[in-house]
RNA sequence: GCCGAAGUGGUGGAAUUGGUAGACACGUUGGAUUCAAAAUCCAAUGCUAGCAAUAGCGUGAGGGUUCGAGUCCCUCCUUCGGUACCA
């Protein structure tokens, strides 16, 4: 009998399935584990190879923790609405959600053919509306409450209404946009749509202006990852900043709470690290800078109120709502021409920009304490939406500050005498306050609280903290994604729907482009104004939207009464594991920690936060091929040259095109070149550049309306490789299918683990799997020869318990620190060993097949039988080692002479510290080194090594 | 730019967390088996010098701490992820 996975992979999964081996229950007596997945987005290219490296690891653990006696939660579904779907939709005319089914079809597929051991029963679907019903509803809740920050939670929009009745913004204690002030009597006069605009300031859902990526040309806005260059990725039109009412959700009233809520889970430090710097919570001081000659007043947001004698201009960002009313005529040409041009950059852009610019407004502020005029520039590295907008600038003591004064000629002044640190850099928070009045003498962290006492004596401002995390825009003006559960009355007034009014369906359309100025629902006119006396809103949700809750909803899939029974949440609660890739670190993560937290606050659920502990797969990632686009020739014939010839005339001519990496020959390599065959799979696949020249290095093409009307002899145009992301977007997807149907699902999920740490990265390549390979057929071996089963010995001997107890010892070890490609390696050893043994005992064998059953599934149930059982070994328990018969008698020590291994020695394992000296010193293989030099010293470490210090 | 991570043989990686660098595989070379091939098995394989014993060098680069550094500290380089509308 020989090992043919093809024909015992296809077997177990059937059995698997029609006997529901993977169906989960809540069951009280036993403990719970809930082991989650990131769900994939259902892209068009299918699961590529590295979406499985995730999904393996915790697959293996899953059936870990359920032979450890767990009752495992391991549920899969799809992150469904997005961008892709709705982009294939604009180009082909098919229905996302026709296109979306179809590739989750074949997802599911691929999944099942993984052999993972998920509950299908609970797969949730993010675009399906029993779904988004709850996502809509969770939204309606978001906007009807306001943050308290006295109680630090979440309370209904009627506690403020309440208070507005009786106090007005009197001693508020709710988290805002903008600060208001106004009287209790004030708000009654106020209208209907006056008190829902104020209302609007608090919620935590709520609108405001915001800046999109606006391109004219396609009447649309873009996604960052749209714009390339500052021009569309799609047809290569030109993109602006351009102001735009977005929803937005308040996640910024939670940012103490999400950095709070790090401390007790199990990530990763540079995870956690990473949540810190993105939430930035900095303290410093809140400062009004009056304006020369104007009522206005500038609020500037510094953690350095210490400098403040030493500012000497202020910066606005470029798009801030003062800029236009404090510039002068004389400078209004130059500071338009500057403000357009910084709007056409992406927020990257700008702040990657190593050049520093700016443009002097022509106006003058008031320093607060010095009262010089100083003058009010706009500058690109302050950007809108960061702190205030508005900085004051202290060259002597901010890097960026600093360069830019140099740039422009403006004053610096020394605030700080840093003699005393003559290591410290110019931001470094130390030294004596000097040319600083009342402050000087003062070292920096008194300085800073009393700047914060005098400026809030002076009623200048006062100290915050702030935190550099931002509001996040909810809104999309596009069609696939959750419409909102918002109407708007005659007024303008928004409301939210109520439960029973939900879901609010996408409606259905065929036509997917954006309609001018507006989202794709917008012309919907008869679902607009389906409420008599209301009309719709016509943006939809983010993507981020449906993902932020998944997990509770797995715990209860198709209740439709609530998001899940309370029962099931109280079961289940959180999730134990949380297997994901690092790109998710700051965005999903934060979202989701920050919907759980406003959950809680609601009273339905018992946790404050959703992942207990978070491993982050590695990518595996796939070679980018780009061709180069010349920006020069926008319009008629399109110019694409080859990476020489880009190299040749300036890099900054050209945008990187990224193509499909079959249309490219010697594809990863430093050749890669599209052929003739390639320029013809290139124009046809992307219509828009059916008009082009390709121009390699000796050899041109031209094609006219997707045909080649010529072409020189030997046409090679070179392609520029990179190692990166493997997406659809990139055309980059390897697909695992070929790999199973050569090798097997266990070859392929032992292989993916074998591939190293699955926290690291690393490109797509199957060098290697033909060891995997050999292992499981040499594993198999061990239990059948040509006859069928091998007799088994009556009982383990002392050499056959050592290697196999060392195994299981060691990957028991391992699977609890996911270190999975270890565990590979010491079946390969063990396998190995255990050959050289003429026969092997029963329990030998079973136990073997319990230790591979996470690893590789299907091999383990079919030996499992083979050995005679009738049942699923997956319902065994998991084996443990004995340790006495680990031990061993001697020890082999390395002897070193000054840390050098010299010499290798074998020596009793009980051998006291002193004998071990000793016998080191006199060892035959030591003489040589240790003649003419004096021993200065011995090391012993016992079990370990012996080194002898000479000199 | 900023935040985070990673750099070890020809390749993927291992190293008990400061104690034998290169486990386990791939690849390569030689051999066995075979009419032949596939498959399988055995042996060698970090680099340099040497017939060999052996010696020197060696974990991205440079410096430091230590009896001892892949592991700790400092500076730098390269690559990858994120950077708020890819998911």
């Amino acid at each position: 009998m020989h090992y043919r996975p093809e024909e015992i992979e296809a077997k177990w999964r059937k059995h698997w399935n029609e006997s529901g081996l993977y169906r989960i229950q809540e069951d009280s007596s036993k403990p719970k584990y809930y082991v989650l997945d990131m769900f994939p987005y259902p892209s068009g290219a299918g699961l590529h190879v590295g979406h499985p490296l995730g999904y393996i690891a915790s697959d293996i653990f899953s059936r870990y923790q359920r032979m450890k006696g767990f009752n495992v939660l391991h549920p899969m579904g799809f992150d469904a609405f997005g961008l892709p779907a709705e982009e294939y939709a604009i180009q082909t005319g098919i229905h996302p959600a026709k296109s979306t089914e179809q590739n989750m079809e074949t997802y599911r597929r691929q999944l099942r053919d993984l052999g993972f051991s998920f509950d299908w029963d609970r797969e949730v679907q993010t675009c399906a509306p029993e779904y988004y019903k709850w996502t809509q509803w969770i939204f309606t809740q978001l906007f009807d409450h306001v943050y308290d920050q006295e109680a630090d939670k979440a309370v209904h929009v009627s506690n403020l209404v309440a208070h507005l009745e009786q106090h007005g913004t009197d001693s508020l204690p709710y988290a805002c946009e903008e600060e208001l002030t106004f009287t209790a009597s004030e708000w009654q006069g106020y209208s209907p749509k006056e008190k829902s605009d104020v209302l609007m300031n608090y919620r935590l859902a709520y609108r405001k202006i915001g800046y999109v990526n606006w391109c004219e040309e396609l009447g649309t806005v873009l996604a960052n990852d749209q714009v390339k260059d500052g021009l569309s990725e799609r047809g290569g039109h030109p993109v602006i900043q351009k102001p735009m009412t977005q929803w937005y959700l308040r996640i910024t009233a939670y940012a103490q709470r999400l950095l709070d809520g790090l401390e007790d889970l199990e990530w990763s430090d540079a995870l956690k690290t990473m949540q810190r710097n993105w939430i930035g919570r900095s303290e410093g001081a809140q400062v009004f800078f009056d304006i020369d000659g104007s009522e206005e007043k500038i609020e500037i947001f510094t953690t350095r109120p210490d400098t403040i004698f030493g500012a000497t201009y202020m910066v606005l960002a470029p798009e801030h709502e003062l800029v236009q009313r404090l510039t002068t005529d004389e400078q209004r040409a130059s500071v338009e021409e500057y403000v357009s041009k910084v709007m056409s950059k992406s927020e990257i852009e700008r702040m990657a920009e190593r050049e520093v610019s700016g443009v002097w407004l022509g106006a003058y502020a008031i320093n607060p304490m010095t009262d010089e005029r100083i003058p009010i520039w706009i500058g690109e590295y302050v950007l809108k939406d960061y702190g205030t907008g508005a900085i004051m600038a202290v060259p002597s003591d901010d890097d960026r500050d600093h360069n830019f004064a140099e740039k422009f000629d403006l004053p610096i002044i020394q605030v700080i005498d840093k003699s005393a640190h003559p290591n410290a850099t110019r931001s470094d928070k130390v030294g004596k306050l000097i040319n600083s009045g009342f402050l000087n003498g003062l070292e920096v962290k008194e300085a800073i609280s009393k700047a914060c006492e005098v400026i809030e004596e002076r009623q200048r401002g006062k100290a915050q903290i702030n935190y550099r995390m931002r509001d996040a825009n909810f809104s999309r003006q596009r069609y696939w994604g959750e419409p909102f559960p918002i109407v708007y009355d005659t007024n303008g007034i928004p409301s939210a729907l109520s439960v029973e009014h939900l879901p609010v369906e996408l409606p259905a359309t065929d036509n997917f482009k954006p309609a001018k100025d507006e989202s794709p629902l917008a012309r919907m006119q008869e679902w607009v104004n389906e409420l008599p006396g209301y009309t719709r809103e016509t943006d939809v949700m983010p993507a981020v939207a449906g993902s932020s809750w998944y997990y509770l909803r797995y715990m209860d899939p198709a209740n439709n009464d609530a998001l899940a029974s309370d029962a099931a949440i109280k079961y289940w609660k959180d999730v134990d594991l949380y297997v994901g890739g690092a790109e998710h670190a700051v965005a999903h993560l934060l979202y989701a920690r920050f919907w759980h937290k406003f959950l809680y606050d609601m009273g339905k659920l018992p946790t404050q936060e959703p992942f207990k502990k978070l491993i982050n797969q590695g990518m595996i990632q796939g070679v980018i091929e780009f061709i180069h686009l010349d920006k020069r020739q926008e319009e008629g014939m399109r110019r694409f040259v080859s990476a020489e010839l880009a190299e040749r005339e300036g890099a900054e001519h050209f945008v990187k095109i990224p193509v499909h990496v079959s249309f490219v020959s010697d594809y990863g390599s430093d050749q890669s070149y599209l052929s003739e065959q390639g320029i013809k799979e290139f124009s046809a696949w992307r219509k828009e550049y059916t008009h082009a020249t390709f121009e390699g290095v000796d050899s041109s093409a031209e094609m006219k309306d997707g045909s080649l009307v010529a072409i020189t002899p030997d046409f090679k145009m070179t392609t520029s490789s990179e190692v990166g992301k493997m997406s659809k977007r990139l055309f980059n997807v390897i697909n695992p299918d070929d790999v199973i149907s050569q090798y097997g699902t266990d070859c392929f999920r032992m292989y993916e683990m074998f591939l190293g740490p699955i926290e690291q990265s690393k490109p797509w390549d199957t060098n290697g799997i033909d060891g995997v390979y050999k292992f499981l057929k040499k594993f198999w071996r061990l239990f059948v020869d040509d006859h069928g089963l091998i007799a088994s010995s009556e009982e383990a001997s002392a050499e056959e318990l050592k290697i196999l107890h060392t195994c299981i010892k060691k990957i028991n070890g391992d699977v609890e620190k996911f270190s999975f490609n270890t565990c590979i390696s010491a079946l390969m050893i063990c396998t190995n060993s255990l050959r050289d043994l003429t026969k092997l005992s029963q329990s030998t064998k079973e136990d073997l097949t319990k230790l591979i059953a996470p690893f590789a599934p299907h091999l383990a149930d079919e030996l499992w039988s083979i050995l005679g059982h009738q049942s699923s070994v997956h319902l065994e328990s998991f084996p443990s080692h004995e340790e006495s018969y680990l031990t061993e008698d001697s020890i082999e020590y390395p002897l070193c002479i000054n840390g050098k291994k010299r010499a290798m020695a074998s020596f009793p394992a009980d051998m006291q510290k002193s004998d071990l000296e000793k016998a080191a010193l006199t060892h035959d293989g030591l003489s040589k080194w240790l003649e003419g030099s004096t021993v200065r010293k011995v090391i012993v470490v016992p079990g370990r090594m012996i080194n002898i210090v000479v000199g």
